[in-house]
DNA sequence: TCTTCATGCAACAAACAATATTACATGAAA
DNA sequence: TTTCATGTAATATTGTTTGTTGCATGAAGA
């Protein structure tokens, strides 16, 4: 399966705007990410209308944060991204005629909500503020620029 | 993002294996699971490796259970099966050498751990006996042929 | 006003992974 | 020796994520 990497780097492109003065543009931001400007402004579309960033059209327009980081979890992240599918696992079918399968997707399903709930508990945890400190301390004690990619 | 829906189906394969006499061929689990033999043979191949089934060939062969439904768990299952990826979200660099990146990837590997740990734990919970008891359950319920697919 | 820069969005292409299919070899029973 | 069934490799199909192109919209500046 092809691991969905969205909520991974658009934390990634968060915590770069906080480093940088004014908007910026997507194009630079798909610079920094390695990606293409069409990537980012797809994903920074459900974040803007979730209020977390806004964005502004034409000359010395870009995107730029509106939101706190000391009380943004990711779980806000993730679910500005669509609440994307969490497992690459899951049931053969949906609403089985089988009652094998009903039986087996019983228990398939509790047991991965269970984790999903306990997922989406560490996703509320952590702030972009904490990823931000976390980030700063790594800068300290390695001292150069925070970023080549 | 396509689910691998090996675990459910080899669960499947396995109670309606149990509810039959004598050896099964691959070709009458295809029918039952609306697919190609191939890929039974395939996916039964991992749990023959464990010793939870064996198989023969020729005249008459077919595969066969060969575990005790009260001791194998469904992390069993998911071993013999090569403990495929969990999760449909992944980071989007595992080694980064931005510094942004590695504090977004602690967290979200914190995150991911614990709830792989969690969803690990209520497998092992969970015994192929148990499955087999709620299937048997629901047939009392509604009594009928225990499948149609 | 007209050019330039930037986002908004839709349509399309590429890359990749899970599943399905085909073809043929191997081995056992009738 | 024929038939049946698994073993396995190679290939095709399908679906999803990511990347790309093209054009419209709107704002700043000359």
């Amino acid at each position: 399966m092809k691991r969905d990497s969205r909520l991974s780097g658009v934390l990634h492109v968060l915590l770069h705007m906080a480093e940088m003065e004014g908007p910026v543009t997507s194009e630079a931001l798909a610079g920094i990410m390695q990606t293409n400007p069409v990537v980012i402004r797809r994903t920074l579309a459900g974040l803007r209308e979730q209020g977390l960033v806004t964005s502004v059209k034409g000359h010395g327009g870009g995107w730029r944060l509106c939101c706190d980081f000391d009380t943004v979890t990711l779980h806000d992240i993730y679910v500005a991204l669509g609440e994307p599918a969490v497992f690459a696992m899951g049931n053969r079918t949906e609403s089985p005629g089988c009652l094998v399968e009903k039986a087996v997707n019983a228990h398939m399903n509790d047991a991965f909500q269970q984790a999903e709930a306990v997922l989406m508990a560490r996703l509320r945890d952590v702030t972009l503020a904490d990823l931000s400190r976390d980030f700063h301390r790594g800068l300290q004690r390695r001292d150069h620029s925070h970023c080549s990619s």
